[in-house]
DNA sequence: AACTGGATACTGCCCTGTGCAGTATCCAGA
DNA sequence: TCTGGATACTGCACAGGGCAGTATCCAGTT
């Protein structure tokens, strides 16, 4: 039950800091912001602020709409201490899962044209995620925006996700003028990958 | 025994494909190359293989180095099938977990200082990243590679690590420049965010 | 010839995290 | 009144991570 808490601890535990949620509200906002750099299942949303309140970080409150119960979290002064804390020590290296990669990394095993399709959908997705962040920004830009104190640092972080969803959609493009020459996955017509690597 | 293969199952298929291979073997392997986007746990590389077995994709050979015994895994022609029918397949979008983007998104519960430290360690951690990346590059340019049919589709790999580990680079070098002249994670002594988006 | 340390070759266990099914209630619009 | 989407959860099975523990092998040292 004492077991240290996660970087997923902390990370709600940030979210606490900003205002108080349901488990549900918690899932909404995850999605928006959080989620670009930290994913989880809303099904995790409703374990980890139990620990919080567990460490002392957070307390639980029962309210109801209606005849429906919810809990609403908040955070305590100790569990701003802890985050403050958290907030100085050395990030972990990132971690990338990127299933279209290991496709590419195996393509000589399939067919010219299901390389391509895999660049393509690549290409799809960074600007179908970046057109995401786009309507984001507009949103913001636009109304009032109910956590404006903390713009600046999010600003930071929805630059980080541009840049991600550009460096993919520029390295798609680019492999899908590299393969454009080939014959196949495995006979690529003179093609130099020691120049494509320098 | 007989759930669906995962994405993580036909990546050590892909492996298969190219040699047989032990568990540890594959440890190595997965270091090398395909753990820059499918990064997998040393344990799990001990499991995985036998459902490959179960599914009759792969076999497993006992030998034995002396007394110690190893098990060899390789590939079927069941599992070239199965590797091929799956790199057509639509492929998930891609999974970011970034703990140091976490720490950006929070620090105005923090200090400037622990913000500024943050943007350090994700500059120097892509700095690193990327001398790995090119010693490894530099390897297979210099001498014969074993693998060397291979390198058309593992330099277009590699070339995308490389554009990942530069845009996080590039990020956090703006992030620091963008940071230079705030007060505190709260005052921002007039930095315009709005400009910082568009 | 014995000793040591790093590489090889695994397994067990506990924990985190995902995905999905299942159970309710609430509320706006038809 | 009815319906469907939003709200508010829990249980369960499985994927995956990290670490401790158990051996053997082998090259270099003493």
């Amino acid at each position: 039950m004492d077991s240290p808490l996660t970087p997923t601890s902390y990370a709600i535990l940030g979210l606490l800091a900003v205002r108080s949620w349901t488990p549900y509200e918690l899932a909404k906002q995850v999605r928006r912001g959080l989620g670009w750099f930290w994913p989880r299942a809303e099904r995790k949303l409703y374990d980890e602020p139990k620990r919080l309140v567990a460490a002392g970080f957070a307390t639980a409150t029962d309210e109801r709409t209606g005849r429906r119960p919810k809990t609403v979290y908040a955070i305590t002064p100790a569990g701003r201490r802890a985050l403050r804390r958290w907030l100085g020590e050395e990030p972990a290296p990132p971690t990338l899962e990127i299933e279209a990669l290991v496709k590419v990394f195996f393509a000589d095993g399939g067919t010219l044209d299901q390389l391509r399709g895999t660049l393509h959908s690549v290409a799809a997705t960074a600007q179908s995620r970046t057109a995401e962040l786009r309507a984001m920004i507009d949103g913001v830009l636009e109304g009032p925006y109910e956590f404006e104190a903390r713009m600046p640092t999010n600003a930071l972080a929805l630059r980080f996700s541009l840049g991600m969803e550009d460096a993919m959609a520029q390295w798609a493009d680019w492999a899908l003028a590299q393969t454009s020459g080939w014959q196949s996955t495995t006979d690529v017509a003179g093609w130099d990958w020691r120049a494509a690597l320098t």
